[in-house]
DNA sequence: GATGAATGAGGGTTCATTCAT
DNA sequence: GATGAATGAACCCTCATTCAT
């Protein structure tokens, strides 16, 4: 006979176990739709994949806009906090920047449904675009200011336009070989470098 | 009783002319409701803005594409016939490309429910896109080529890539003061450019 | 070959005509669900009812209080146009009072949905309950006042209180055999009666 | 190690006193949201009010109508035990029936809620509506009984239909000052009243 | 040809009720 | 016993598209 407490224990972590394990597939499944459907597939779609009713995706994910943000944060707080680290890792700031928007733009390509939820014109993602401006901006001025006080790219280019310049850059269906982004990126930030 | 043919003829040409005028309204109305709308307005809308019914919208247009495309297409081909013009007219290749740029960055800026019309995945712009591309992607490749021939951009880029490209930092809404795709244009041709 | 204009307002009114056959139709739907089912009974049950399509209810009545209202307007006119008639064809002020409760309670009895709906606190209603106000309550009030000008019933009894109290009796399932709403409203009138 | 007995003793007493402190805590809570949202208040907000979990609630009143009698059957048994206490305290039935009218009257206003739940066609509450009948209906038959035998008040009015006459009055939201149920109510008693 | 009424699929959201923990 | 996560039926509403007039 196991001490009460201990069983009791068990049992409230396992039913938080459950409910975590829901909250993980929906937010896998929630990953794939987007990508294939964008995100603003239907919210029945996204449950049907993830095998549960309606009522848990909206329990776990109220709004649109918390499911898109749930599942990008992962990957946002990553991009964050790699900016400070490049900076010091590198040999120079646009080393650090090249570096940077590289990870940002493998974030983009590859969870590219989130470059379209960040274009959507919808207040439904203010929220998302919000905590992504909020987060990131700061890291990619960081990287920039420290590049032009470097002498090594020309001032003018604010970290809101770069981000979403790189961000419309990798919109849209990527299937197509004649279209690469990072190609064009490159191309961007070849522009800003100074010589 | 007039004579058969001469009613006809009347009839037939009045027809044309009613027709010919409901399908420039119509044009007129759906240029307006794409900018304040985007080209995913309701239909509807069209047609009220328009003062015709749904099933004159249909006859004359029976596919979204189909409105979208001759919504844009006098501006497409002025788009085409302007390349070889800014070629032979300007002092260099990358001259002509440049200003060439800029007469196509205005074109999606200010009808820029296009540049969303142009990225959006679903098939219903499939016939829109593939117009597009194939009217203009040869005037911007014959740009580009004689650019790369003369020695003032590095080659690599293709002109479907470069188009997308452009029309992606256009998309999205312009009222931002923080973002300015005129400006990342300009550090992409930079970037293209050889010192 | 008739003549055109006449061919064309044949062709506008006919189709006017089935439009209004619609119409028609879904109040009488909506009456009879109405009362069986409450002025709250879902909007695809009325179009089944009806045997339209559900866009069809929603262009003839875009809001549910739009659908009630129309249910119930024609009633509530005639009722309003009755007690200035009363009052000029009945011996005494109270008489006109007591007949036109008669013919309130009628309306209520019979179309009791109404009854309910005018006592919904949701907001969705509150246009029926202002337009139902706004056109009895002037003509009650002109009832009470002849009478109690007339010395026939006490004063002090609001219009207003006095419509939603015969409205409030006339509520709810009327299948009860020991509850007759005209025979409590009897004892209303004959507790306003002065000796 | 304690003796089983008086270990499974205590726990099975302490059970019932956890569970008893619950059904007080939910009936509470469900007296509070009746009030504010009516008693079609959605389940949860009950549970959450009480700060316990649904299936709590559910065990202790396995359907709304347990719930909503449970809620109001002190007040209703009150109201039962004054009648004949009123009968013989008064100096007459018709005092006595006055003075209990107001009784119910102030139970109903209130609770108002109880109103809106005996007026409810839906069946759930069949068990609430045959409770409270049975309950108050002899009673309020007692007084109307008396009061026709001392010549006080004419007969012909059942106890059901004044009951739920004043049900009936008292129901609806209580906040415009244009409307006074107890008025109402008094022209009823007058109206009842013999000279 | 033009009209716009009708259709109904499609997507969003709530909440009563069940049941594993 | 208590908990609250999960379920899904039931509503609501919009709009693309068809077709009788």
């Amino acid at each position: 006979m196991p001490p009460a407490d201990q069983a009791k224990g068990a049992s409230a972590r396992s039913k938080r176990a459950d409910a975590v394990r829901n909250q993980r597939t929906l937010l896998d499944a929630a990953a794939e739709v987007f990508v294939t459907s964008g995100v603003d597939a239907p919210i029945r779609l996204i449950a049907a994949r993830a095998g549960v009713g309606l009522g848990t995706l909206y329990r776990h994910f109220p709004t649109r806009a918390d499911l898109v943000t749930a599942v990008y944060r992962h990957q946002i707080d990553a991009c964050a906090e790699a900016g400070p680290r490049l900076l010091a890792e590198r040999d120079s700031p646009f080393d650090a920047l090249g570096a940077w928007v590289e990870l940002f733009t493998d974030f983009l390509v590859t969870k590219h449904g989130l470059a379209d939820a960040l274009r959507s014109d919808s207040d439904r993602f203010a929220a998302l675009h919000t905590h992504f401006i909020d987060r990131l901006t700061p890291v990619c001025a960081g990287l920039l200011d420290a590049a032009v006080a470097a002498g090594e790219i020309r001032p003018g280019t604010g970290s809101y336009e770069l981000m979403r310049g790189i961000g419309n850059l990798c919109a849209g269906r990527d299937d197509d070989p004649r279209y690469d982004p990072r190609r064009l990126i490159e191309l961007l930030l070849k522009g800003l470098r100074l010589p």
